[in-house]
DNA sequence: CTCGCTTGTGGAAGCGCTTCCATCATGGTA
DNA sequence: TACCATGATGGAAGCGCTTCCACAAGCGAG
């Protein structure tokens, strides 16, 4: 029998429902040789008792919060993780939190048609990269509030993201302060198949701040590649093999700006001294490996993201709009003034 | 109204329950009037249909999968979460995530309570510390199956941990071994509220690593505090502080080795020219600093955990035994042969 | 012996939805 | 004019459980 029921149950121990439902909650006021024979029963036949119906019945009600979220790339991720269970647990309203992993993010739409089919949810929080209109759509036509915590965002309340122009002008502005002139990006590849503007962002913003100060643009000290801390050790060897290397790195992330301090060490130079290095994040281990950084507040974004939703979810006319804190430069120990050559 | 039902939808649009549904799944073969009206009505009552009274109708059984774990503590419950989602994403069962935060250790019991009364899960994976006896009879008794992830194990298939007494040995044996005999153990209080046994297991391997080698025992050489960077930075600063201090340090996990590092550094002393640090764990951040460490192959841990789970799930009768590797010296950047002094 | 209480038990109703079948217009066709 | 697809709709049945009410049996007290 493949899914046996609490009357497949009771027949076979020869008894009613009730008794099979009271042995299964409470075995109050059951006779010892009823109660075995029904967990004989239960036991023979492998019964499980259904989660739903036994919530349809109690009315018990424990709602979902889903957040989707590529789990196997950088540890941002984390970060914003703890933020939304932290404003998850400042409400103690019972909700669930399940994580959705899409790190393939071919899967991702399927993955989105099945939690909408199932309902599984009562409301998404999604940290993933690619998020097309359709998707947004089809959300939207299910009734199911969403906050995107992305790196692009229409301005909406259900939006959080940082201003990457501005964090990529931030960091290069540092490095130029510093007195250095000759300034590279190492970052994402752009465009990409997803659509990520990330990486362009913050380039973006490096070009400006190099602009404002008229260092004229070179292009050899522009090395994209795929995210990562193995290829940003790669890049960072090209940019110092280069005839005229660069003094100074801006990496669009923690991550690859560590791939290019352990380059830039291996190379037999040194950080700060010789090059200086500044990422973009302020994720955990910067603080422990004292990188100078950008900081995106990103568990402050989940912290927000998630009472955005709980707002949504709970009182749905009046959403109270939450701000990101502006981004903040980081300075610790891997960028200095250029030495006088 | 408190909760709208479909009925009360139906009634208020003059329309049957079927109807309704139809307009709420695909909209097929309704009239554009119809729908208006239903659809009016629905606003007009705040209605959301009910997941679990779907979710029974239609027969759509996900199951869910829990794990408990604390959130805002070390990293490394990051490392065992990703090798679970990799062992749910190999098999393709719909299985739901769910994450349960005991970040306060007082609200586990009733937090299991909560699942339990609810049968929110059909499977937990319990990473928290302090699982008494009575938490694990609860969940026998309402058959949930559960894997421990823990330090503590009674040799049961459902628990997993690693040897802490052998590498509490190990990591100590590799200092001994480049010739240091001065070497301090950093870890964290015991006896604790908790019962946690971790840092007096590891605290015992490197006694008796020092006792194979006759090295005499230093009560002064025995720092400990609860765990944290800067509980540790602090404590190695009493240790530096000593008349003799040490020559190589022993930190009972990789986060406290880093505020371990610190503190030397900070004190104007190199790692590993002056002191040798090793830690415990290999969280990912050891790999980005060069820490020397004893690894535990947490996301290992995490995989195989699921593994089991999901069979005590689909196949209870016969559960495919499954074994952490053994423990393994990394040897990275922070120790060395003790300098001749 | 009868009454009333306790204890153990059976089973119907109901949780809120989907789905299928029956019903009823409607308009085109023979 | 009679007939039949066709499209739109109403509503009962059923998903698997809990819970409440009814009832039987046993037992001590009056």
């Amino acid at each position: 029998m493949a899914n046996p029921t609490i009357y497949d149950v009771a027949k076979m121990a020869g008894v009613g429902v009730g008794t099979v439902s009271r042995i299964l909650n409470n075995s109050t006021r059951v006779s010892p040789e009823t109660q075995e024979k029904v967990l004989d029963a239960i036991r023979v036949l492998g019964f499980r008792r259904s989660k739903v119906a036994r919530q349809l019945s109690t009315g018990i009600q424990h709602r979902n919060i889903g957040a989707i979220m590529p789990f196997i790339t950088p540890p941002s991720f984390v970060e914003r993780l703890r933020g939304m269970q932290k404003a998850l647990n400042e409400q103690d309203n019972d909700f669930n939190f399940i994580l959705y992993d899409v790190s393939e993010p071919d899967r991702q739409h399927e993955q989105l048609l099945t939690i909408v089919e199932q309902s599984a949810v009562d409301g998404l929080l999604i940290t993933t990269l690619n998020f097309t209109d359709e998707e947004r759509d089809l959300l939207k036509q299910a009734g199911i509030p969403f906050v995107l915590l992305s790196d692009v965002c229409t301005g909406d309340t259900n939006c959080i993201s940082p201003d990457n122009f501005h964090g990529g002008y931030l960091a290069t502005q540092h490095l130029l302060s510093l007195g250095h002139q000759r300034i590279a990006y190492l970052g994402d590849e752009f465009p990409n198949n997803y659509g990520i503007p990330t990486s362009e962002l913050r380039y973006k913003g490096y070009l400006s701040a190099l602009d404002d100060h008229d260092i004229s643009f070179n292009s050899d000290y522009v090395c994209l590649g795929q995210h990562g801390e193995e290829i940003a050790y790669q890049l960072t060897q090209q940019l110092l093999s280069l005839p005229e290397p660069p003094t100074a790195i801006f990496a669009m992330s923690d991550i690859q700006a560590v791939g290019c301090i352990l380059a830039i060490r291996e190379s037999g130079l040194r950080v700060p001294e010789d090059i200086s290095v500044i990422g973009f994040d302020d994720v955990q281990l910067s603080r422990y490996i004292g990188l100078t950084t950008v900081r995106q507040h990103l568990e402050q974004g989940g912290y927000l993201g998630m009472q955005i939703l709980m707002d949504m979810i709970m009182t749905p006319e009046q959403v109270t709009p939450r701000q990101l804190p502006p981004l903040e430069l980081i300075v610790r120990g891997t960028t200095r003034q250029r030495s006088s050559v």
